[in-house]
DNA sequence: ATTATCTATAGATCTATAGATAATGC
DNA sequence: ATTATCTATAGATCTATAGATAATGC
C-alpha cells in the first residue's frame, strides 16, 4: 500500500492486459472489475484510482488489445500465410490472444460510442494495411476485396468457435481458407 | 390468474417471441428474466411455469428466431437479391427481426452446449440450402464457397453493426455485397 | 383440486464509494 | 502531505423460489 508512480503504472498496465485477454475470452460483459483486479493481484477498491468507470477500462483494453497484435502484421506481408494462422485452430481455441476483431465483433455493436470509436479506428487501420498489399489496380475494387477477405475471416473464425461440432468447424476453418487464399496475390506455394 | 391451458400456450408463445426479439437486439445477456416477462405483459414470478431456468429461454428463443426466418429461404432462390437483402442497411438496423446468425454469432462462442446445438443445426442447414443453389461442380469446392459466403455475409453484418462511421458501414455492405454477387450462378441483372 | 399468474423476497453478483492504512515524495 | 491500496459496504440488478389469489377443468 502507499506505492510508487513506477508501481502504479505497472499495476495499471497488468489490470489492463488481464482485461484485454479477459474480455476477448468471456465478452464485454463476461467479466468484472473484481474478478479483473484479483486476477491481477489486486483487490477491487483500487480500481478507481485507475479508471473513471468500467466503460473506460472497456476502451482502454479494447486498444491494448490491439497493439498487443502489430506483431501479426510484421509477419503479414505473406498474405496467404497470414490467412492460414488466422482461420488456424490454434486462434480459434485461443481468444484470449488472438484478433479483438473477431472476438468481440459482436459485442461491439452494441457497446458505447467510445467503444465503437476505437474499434473502428482499427478495422480502417487493418483495411488500409491490406488494401496496401492486395495487387489489383482499380481502387475500388482493392477496397472491397480487402472488406471480402476481412469480412470473410471475421465470420469464418466466429463461426468456427460457435458450432458445437468440431468437425464442421475445423471444416468452416479450412474451407473458408482455401477460398480465400487463390485471391491473393504472390506466389501459391 | 388461473388462466387456460390456451391462454397459457399463447403467453408461452409471447415470452418465446419477445425474447426472440430482444436477444437479437441486445445479446443473450442483454435482457433479464423481468424485462421479458414485462414486455410480453406478465410479471417475473409466472416465469417459471414456463421454463426451467433462463438457459431453457435462450434455447428455445434462438430456436424460435431462426424458424422465423424461413420465409428468407422462400426468396432466397434469387441468391444475388439474398445477398443485397442481407447486406441491406435495412437488415443492419433491425438485428430484432434478422438472421440469429449474425446478431449472435459472438454470444454462442460463449454458450453452453445446448445454445451451440441450437445454432450448429441452423449453420448445417443453411450450409445445405446455400450449397443446393450453388452452380459449382465438385462437391467439396461448392461446400466451401457456401462456406465462404455464409462467413462474409456474418462478418460483413457484424463489421457494419459494430463501426460507428456510417460511411464505412455502408462502404462495407455494398462492398462485400459486390465482391460476392459475381460468384453466384443465374443471370447476372 | 389443480394451476396460471401475481406480489414479495432471499441470495448472489456487480459497480461505485467511504474510510483506514502504510507507503512515497516534496 | 499525498496517494496507492486495502477492507467494507451501499445500492442496484438478476435468477429463482415461496406463498397468495383467482381462475380452469375434472
Amino acid at each position: 500500500m502507499g506505492h510508487s508512480q513506477a508501481e502504479k503504472a505497472a499495476t495499471h498496465q497488468r489490470i489492463v492486459d488481464v482485461a484485454a485477454r479477459r474480455f476477448r475470452e468471456l465478452g464485454l460483459d463476461g467479466i468484472g472489475v473484481a474478478d479483473v483486479m484479483k486476477e491481477a493481484g489486486m483487490t477491487v477498491g483500487g480500481f478507481y484510482k485507475h479508471f473513471e468507470s468500467r466503460d473506460e477500462l472497456v476502451t482502454e483494453a479494447l486498444g491494448a488489445a490491439f497493439t498487443s497484435l502489430d506483431a501479426w502484421e510484421a509477419r503479414a506481408e505473406n498474405l496467404a500465410q497470414a490467412v492460414r494462422d488466422y482461420l488456424s485452430e490454434a486462434h480459434r481455441d485461443a481468444p484470449g490472444k488472438g484478433c479483438a476483431l473477431g472476438a468481440l465483433l459482436g459485442d461491439v455493436g452494441r457497446s458505447n460510442e467510445a467503444t465503437r470509436d476505437v474499434f473502428t479506428e482499427r478495422v480502417k487501420h487493418n483495411l488500409a494495411f491490406s488494401e496496401g498489399l492486395l495487387d489489383i489496380k482499380d481502387p475500388a475494387e482493392r477496397r472491397a476485396r480487402a472488406m471480402l477477405q476481412m469480412s470473410a475471416c471475421l465470420g469464418a473464425i466466429g463461426l468456427a468457435r460457435a458450432v458445437s461440432d468440431p468437425v464442421l468447424s475445423k471444416e468452416i476453418l479450412d474451407g473458408v481458407a482455401g477460398q480465400l487464399i487463390p485471391l491473393l496475390p504472390g506466389p501459391p506455394d
